[in-house]
DNA sequence: GGTTGTGAAACACTTCACAGCC
DNA sequence: GGCTGTGAAGTGTTTCACAACC
């Protein structure tokens, strides 16, 4: 389920400020869903809540957690160290959170033996050599559009079945391969088309079989990137 | 419709190579969506095909445009000038596509007065001054956590009503005003969780009730952000 | 009294399949 | 013959509302 992320971060939030039990109603607020569909996540994971007195915070950060996986650690490489690789590889909440980047790759000789947040950046001839000797799973493309599909087809052979794609491409990928992509141009449209109906602007009358935008983001939404400040 | 973007641009890429017309097969195909979806969405449009022959995508191509509300310019604001606002404000497509970053700002003194882009990096005080001057419309959140709530508080005091937000914390915002968010951890998060479904992992058997992942991202998905060689 | 867990209803979205049109 | 536009069926998700429980 998508949203359990969201509510790990809430919880661990929780966590961070005292917070022993918490009520699906508190914890739906912190994580900006509804009460009864945080019930209903949650439920599926197992009876992890108390009747009349709520979740304990400790124990379903740990349920959580290991339902996503985050028990053990995830082996990560990052390709292309432009502004954005270099922004994704100094994140913090990369390495704390069960996820651990093996390496930085970048095709640019001028880029190759810098050193970025305690990595060297490797030439990409090293791309599988990395991925087999560290045991990559996840590889994030940071690469220019052009780039993107080589060197998502090189890491697929390399053995890597996970993706999270920044290039503005739709990647093909073979069967059993899962790719997400994060795109900030789809993003700003969306606003802009919400911008836009606010406004009554000029087609504000010309399409009204769409209703007004209700809900909030779909679940499984891509969230935020990094908060680099320099 | 949160997919009329991801058409979009598979259209402009058809644009480029010089394609006259489309069937909703083929641009179901390049959008990564099934055809009966596609001819759906843009059947709420309106009847922009011709049955037997498909879409003319020049035209197709300006009235998603004009749904999306992009035949107008947007005025964008920046605030974090961290490698990841550094990455925003260098990203391409962004002018070319009806979005005009009219600031960068950040709080801290030493990035302050820099150039970035053509830009002049602008002292966090002077936001309000920025937004009314310019216009903006949409906001770009790229501070640290703890940053991001007050930033967001100023910018919609100061009359923006849509926000982008990288940063990862809930925002709270009135009503009326829209906030997208863009999570990298939680992409993470959702790929491992696939990650070890498909390895049979530790968790493999314990949650039978969550089937495999079907689908591929749900619709409306943020998508990339940028994709910067150095 | 308070809160969870969950059937059932409501709603939204996707896919099918074909009539209608070029 | 080929392709769009769309009603209808199917599937999935969200919300309601309340019984079960602490």
């Amino acid at each position: 389920m998508a949203r359990l992320p969201v509510y790990l971060r809430a919880l661990h939030s929780l966590q961070d400020r005292g917070t022993a039990t918490v009520s699906s109603e508190e914890l739906a607020a912190a994580a900006g869903v509804n009460s009864a569909k945080l019930r209903k996540d949650l439920s599926h994971l197992g009876s992890y809540g108390t009747r009349g007195v709520g979740y304990e915070v400790q124990y379903l950060v740990y349920q959580i957690s290991r339902e996503l996986g985050l028990t053990q650690d995830w082996v990560v490489a990052i390709i292309g160290v432009g502004n954005l690789g270099r922004a994704l590889a100094g994140y913090g909440g990369f390495a704390s959170r069960g996820f651990r980047v093996a390496g930085l790759l970048d095709a640019d000789a001028r880029v190759v033996g810098a050193h970025i947040s305690g990595l060297t950046v490797e030439h990409i001839d090293e791309l599988e050599t990395i991925i087999k000797d560290h045991g990559v799973s996840i590889a994030v493309i940071a690469t220019p559009a052009e780039a993107a599909q080589p060197v998502c087809d090189r890491v697929v052979a390399a053995g890597v079945t996970s993706v999270l794609n920044f290039a503005p491409v739709v990647l093909s990928v073979p069967e059993g391969v899962d790719v997400r992509k994060v795109d900030l141009s789809i993003e700003l449209q969306i606003l802009a088309f919400h911008e836009q109906r606010k406004a009554g602007g000029p087609m504000g009358d010309l399409a009204p079989e769409y209703g007004p935008f209700k809900g909030d983001q779909p679940p499984g939404t891509a969230q935020y990137i990094e908060a680099v400040d320099a």
